[in-house]
DNA sequence: GGTCGTCCTGTTTTT
DNA sequence: CAGGACGACC
């Protein structure tokens, strides 16, 4: 008889369904089948009884992922699958430390920080600690600090290793962050994985309850793993060496974000005996989409070298739309969207874009013409201010520890507290080394508040109420009576005339999610629910609904696909952005990034590029140099400014370089004279000799030694070089 | 204590 | 161009 499971799987999917024991990495190319592969191994461990559901591990990227994953399996196994761990990283180690908590100096009821929230301590922190904000921004401070969670090095080892004025300052605003989160019982994203990853090497019995429970251990999205969740893997792994990875380095797209390529490319290394097997064959898109990828990402030198190919022959060429203007750019995408697919469902088109910031003028458009849309991710439904305010409450009712939601939340509806006051309340909180809330709870008792008592009193008595019924009251009715209870919906109506119903509508909004929740949850309480909330991702809202246009990052697509994808902003500076030009390792990720964005296509493939893009000021653009990697006979060129139409057969016959088409001289010529060790003469400089050069054209960058003067950094478009030898 | 206006900076992607 | 910080005024 044969097995089910393993029908309709070619020989490479074969292999990485069965491949049961030890270590594998599968090499999944875009569209290979992988979320196939994945479900029908899920579904061969338990159905061959290699182990029980809870005893396998799988970890996705976004929560999104793992509910489809589990599903999937679900619908294969024919039942439901409770017991099965299918999550992402984040997640998984939130619920693990619920659990372990007080291992760690923690309390079960610790909350999550989100990265507003984090934003916040740190500027308090930097405040705190009396260092200029503009010396050290916080944003940046914030990214310094998490890139060293995320190799793992505490506060402690960034203060050893640090030297000099700014490294010494940074790990001081480090460890007083870190203090501040454990004194308010809070973790922030980084240190769910960090402190997991502690607990599991640091503490012998909790370390070998989990080891000893996951016999399989299954990782979606290697390619975008981090330090810290492969220290994790490699915890978790137990005598067996049952892990399996799926991955492919071209879609690594999260280095800024400290995922590690190397984590995928030394596999073999890390785990010896490890098998690999290439899923090379797609069966998502057209060869026209695939050569185009293809041509892209070749030019990448970090990557194992892997052929992806189709059956499916041809396809249509892809087009390149030419405009002046974002604005053009926005109509004439929504005019071809609406030629194209006249009469097909709408949420097979996908509009994707570099930077959130670019769907303002395609939303114009959209609401213009009527058509009906949604926006995944952007300023996340939770980041919006009403639905902020209203979580710091929850917050505050499941951990009164955390100053930074008091702070948010003790004026807001007005109390009459203002700044004057919380400074007052901050000082007295270090003097005494307590929180906040302690310090309002005994506002009393305390000379420096006199006077303001009843208010901190009717603060004090709201978050008591709550925290009286939160482990027993189901939390859309918690959230509900405590709406009530502020007058929240009068306050947003007064507040603001115009934006007042919207954002009530959000607060009605996230009512009703919380009674979905509380419908599907047996115990549907209020620490978990914040829990869950607060590891949303942005792909997580995304559902593919009828007849609407979906317009989305590319970063958040990753793992998607649609009939017909629109990759707009194809301008050098916006993708590749500015800043990845001259970094030769981001340049390889906005390539990959390209490269995740054309596979997302299964039929057809639309990309534009506007002339003239307003970013701070007016700025000529011009076209991606992934535009000009792209083979010439995959194009079809249509420059809508100058309304002419230039096939695939045109431009080969013509032998014409699609630059030429488009009007933009790239100047290659001056860039050959502009190269290390030339010689030039600035206006005010004088004679200086080149010592570097990046970029070309437009973003040639230019390092000149002036002689008597020293090393200046020179934009060669601005500066007036005249090459003298 | 609250509000309004001005100045300044900083701009990518997200768990 | 927008959002935050800060200072002036009610």
């Amino acid at each position: 008889m044969t097995n089910r499971l393993l029908q309709d799987l070619n020989e490479a999917q074969y292999a990485a369904v069965t491949t049961a024991a030890g270590p594998l990495l599968v090499i999944a190319g875009a569209g290979s089948g992988k979320t196939r592969v994945l479900t029908r191994r899920l579904a061969y461990l338990l159905q061959q009884r290699l182990a029980h559901p809870h005893e396998i591990l799988a970890v996705t990227f976004t929560n999104k992922a793992a509910g489809e994953m589990k599903s999937r399996v679900e619908a294969l196994m024919g039942g439901p699958v409770p017991e099965m761990n299918v999550s992402t990283f984040h997640s998984f180690c939130a619920r693990l430390l619920r659990i372990e908590a007080q291992h760690l100096g923690f309390n079960s009821h610790f909350t999550i920080f989100d990265d507003i929230d984090s934003l916040t301590l740190v500027k308090n922190c930097i405040k705190e600690l009396g260092f200029l904000e503009n010396q050290f921004p916080s944003r940046a401070q914030q990214k310094k600090i998490s890139d060293a969670k995320n190799k793992l090095i505490s506060s402690e080892k960034f203060a050893e290793g640090a030297s000099g004025y700014f490294e010494s300052r940074t790990a001081a605003i480090y460890r007083l962050y870190q203090n501040r989160l454990r004194a308010f019982n809070c973790m922030d994203f980084d240190d769910l994985l960090v402190n997991t990853v502690l607990l599991l090497r640091e503490n012998e019995t909790v370390g070998n309850k989990y080891r000893s429970r996951f016999k399989y251990l299954l990782v979606d999205e290697y390619q975008d793993t981090n330090h810290v969740q492969y220290l994790l893997l490699k915890h978790l792994l137990g005598e067996h060496h049952n892990i399996c990875v799926v991955g492919d380095e071209d879609q690594s797209i999260y280095g800024w974000r400290g995922a590690d390529i190397s984590n995928i490319l030394n596999f073999e290394k890390d785990f010896p005996g490890a098998r690999i097997i290439k899923l090379e064959r797609n069966y998502r898109s057209t060869r026209v989409i695939l050569r185009t990828a293809s041509a892209v990402i070749k030019n990448n030198a970090l990557r194992k070298e892997k052929t992806l190919w189709t059956d499916i022959e041809g396809g249509e060429p892809v087009q390149l739309l030419l405009v002046d203007s974002a604005e053009e750019e926005a109509a004439r995408v929504i005019e071809t969207i609406g030629y194209h697919h006249n009469g097909q469902d709408l949420k097979e088109t996908v509009i994707l874009y570099r930077t959130n910031a670019q769907s303002r003028p395609f939303e114009e458009q959209l609401r213009r013409h009527d058509i009906p849309y949604q926006i995944v991710g952007g300023i996340s439904f939770y980041e919006r201010k009403e639905i902020k305010d209203l979580t710091a409450y929850l917050r505050m009712i499941a951990n009164p520890r955390d100053d930074i939601s008091f702070e948010r939340t003790i004026n807001y509806p007005r109390r009459g507290i203002g700044a004057k006051t919380i400074s007052d309340v901050t000082e007295l909180a270090r003097q005494n080394r307590v929180t906040y809330y302690e310090i309002a709870r005994k506002s009393g008792n305390l000379p420096a508040l006199a006077g303001k008592d009843k208010r901190f009193e009717s603060y004090v008595a709201l978050i008591e109420k709550y925290r009286a019924l939160k482990d027993t009251t189901p939390v859309d009715i918690l959230i509900q009576d405590l709406v009530e209870d502020l007058d929240l919906i009068a306050v947003l109506l007064e507040e603001d005339k115009v934006t007042g119903p919207t954002r009530v509508e959000n607060i009605e909004a996230f009512i009703e999610g919380a009674a979905e929740y509380a419908r599907a949850e047996a115990e549907p309480y209020l620490d978990k629910y914040l829990a869950e909330i607060s590891l949303f991702t942005s792909v997580d809202q995304y559902k593919d609904i009828e007849n609407k246009l979906t317009m989305m990052t590319i970063h958040t697509a990753k793992g998607l696909e649609f009939d017909n994808v629109y990759i707009v902003g194809l301008e050098e500076g916006l993708f590749p952005l500015q800043r990845a030009i001259t970094e030769p390792a981001e340049l390889e990720e906005e390539r990959r990034l390209f490269y995740v964005a054309a596979t997302r296509a299964r039929k057809r493939l639309f990309l534009s590029s506007a002339t003239t893009r307003f970013r701070f000021g007016e700025v000529e653009s011009i076209p991606s140099r992934f535009i000009r990697e792209i083979d010439t006979d995959l194009l079809e060129i249509r420059d809508l400014r100058t309304m002419r139409v230039y096939t695939p057969e045109q431009t080969v016959f013509s032998g014409k370089k699609h630059e030429q088409l488009s009007g933009v001289h790239y100047e290659y010529e001056e860039d050959e004279l502009m190269r290390e060790g030339r010689i030039v003469q600035h206006p005010t400089f004088g004679r200086g000799k080149i010592i570097k050069a990046e970029g070309f054209g437009e973003s040639l960058r230019l390092e000149i030694m002036f002689s008597g003067i020293g090393v200046k950094k020179i934009m060669a478009k601005f500066a007036k070089l005249k090459v003298i030898g």
